[in-house]
DNA sequence: CCGGACGCCTGTCGGC
DNA sequence: TGCCGACAGGCGTCCG
């Protein structure tokens, strides 16, 4: 579900509501998520002090004086801040604990999500080691991803979504700054001229930054902290619109699977 | 290394 | 109305 503009969107709430908190500690009611919850986190987290929340990629990062937690939504997770006597409900996996009353806490129906605690530098955990340059970042160039794409046969798609490449395009996005690039989503990746990695760098990072500014996209479930949706929905011009006029040219809008995942597009704007 | 398929898990929706 | 398959914002692993 959330990508780089949601968990961005969650960040900022996190950061404006959390920090500076001191942790009381955990209650957790599932074993695993994507990966077991630690075990003992209640006794890791007592009397940790959370003095930032930072993002790297899609996932969060919970910086405390002991370590950092780091979380990632997963495609169906989400993050609010409650009161400690609101009654957990389906799917409320996680609390954590502050010492002020108020609990952060994880809801993920189908549990792609993770928790994580790690005393070491989080960059350097295996998960977060091989990631691609932040969109907003200075590595993120049209020349890097023309470079990158040299002799690639994968569909562009696939490639602008591969978080090794670039972190925070998904499903969405993805549909997205193809169709304001005039790149059809299925081309070859390595057949794709430097004057169009250059048009389509800037579009990305100009989509994911509109995206942030609506709050992010919310179809389903997706919310902030504070259980507010995002409403960038309004400004999808693809994604989800399979059948109605091209927003461009008037052609109707296709759907078809491109790289495993579902993809929309104009067929005449697009090549 | 590369590209594609699959699995993880639950909820929802459309078709029959 | 009920059932069943397909699909959903992600990502790691495996196979050819």
């Amino acid at each position: 579900m959330p990508e780089l503009p949601e968990v961005e969107t969650v960040r900022r709430g996190l950061a404006s509501r959390l920090e500076g908190k001191t942790f009381l500690g955990a209650v957790s009611r599932v074993a695993g998520l994507r990966l077991p919850v630690p075990a003992g986190l209640h006794d890791l987290l007592a009397g940790q002090r959370l003095h930032a929340v930072e993002r790297r990629a899609k996932y969060l990062l919970l910086r405390c004086d002991g370590g950092t937690l780091i979380l990632h939504l997963g495609m169906s997770g989400y993050l609010r801040v409650v009161d400690r006597d609101l009654p957990p409900g389906r799917h409320d996996h996680l609390d954590l604990l502050f010492d002020d009353g108020q609990v952060l806490r994880f809801n993920d129906a189908r549990r792609f999500g993770l928790l994580l605690w790690t005393t070491a530098d989080p960059q350097e955990h295996p998960l977060l080691v091989g990631l691609g340059p932040e969109p907003f970042a200075g590595a993120f160039t049209g020349d890097y991803l023309h470079e990158r794409a040299r002799g690639r046969t994968v569909p562009v798609k696939a490639f602008i979504m591969d978080q090794r490449l670039v972190v925070g395009v998904g499903n969405i996005y993805a549909n997205e700054a193809l169709f304001l690039s005039g790149i059809h989503p299925a081309r070859a990746t390595g057949r794709i001229s430097r004057d169009r990695y250059l048009r389509l760098a800037d579009i990305i990072r100009t989509v994911l930054a509109e995206a942030i500014a609506a709050g992010g996209t919310t179809l389903r479930d997706f919310s902030d902290s504070d259980g507010k949706p995002g409403y960038f929905a309004l400004s999808l011009r693809v994604y989800g619109r399979e059948g109605e006029p091209c927003p461009r040219c008037g052609h109707t809008l296709r759907q078809e699977r491109i790289g495993g995942r579902s993809s929309f597009f104009c067929s005449r704007c697009q090549h």
